[in-house]
DNA sequence: CATCTGACGACCG
DNA sequence: GCGGTCGCCAGAT
């Protein structure tokens, strides 16, 4: 029994912490947290992104403050951020005043207790 | 085992 | 600003 818990643990526990009307970028996931494959790892994540556990999956969104989701997911997720406050101009949100940035010490500890999760 | 498929992002023309 | 290329890698088929 060696990967009951997700690979992408630390993925879900870092988006979390996303507070209402904040947002990060899959490439600041990815950095924050050291993933292997960069931003592309953190899209990977998201997508497999478990529902009924209250992850904000809609703060987390493409460089330049781009939905980059696929219809009709997109304008959902452009709902959900509007109805907490973000903005968003020409269907980019304002990283200026929306952006988030996880102290990066505090995402990488949270990093290692799902790492020692899924090995023990 | 081979191959395909992405919720990426930097770079280039 | 827009489309194409490339590196990257876990899962699915």
């Amino acid at each position: 029994m060696t990967k009951q818990v997700s690979l992408w643990e630390p993925v879900y526990r870092l988006v979390k912490r996303i507070p209402r009307g904040k947002v990060v970028t899959y490439g600041q996931l990815a950095r924050a947290l050291r993933l292997p494959g960069g931003a592309r790892t953190a899209g990977r994540a998201m997508a497999a992104c478990p529902s009924g556990r209250g992850i904000p999956w809609h703060r987390v969104i493409g460089a330049g403050g781009r939905i980059l989701l696929r219809e009709p997911h997109a304008s959902l997720q452009r709902r959900l951020l509007e109805s907490e406050g973000t903005q968003l101009i020409e269907g980019r949100v304002r990283l200026k005043l929306h952006q988030w940035q996880p102290a990066k010490k505090r995402a990488l500890r949270h990093a290692v207790r799902a790492q020692r999760q899924t090995a023990g």
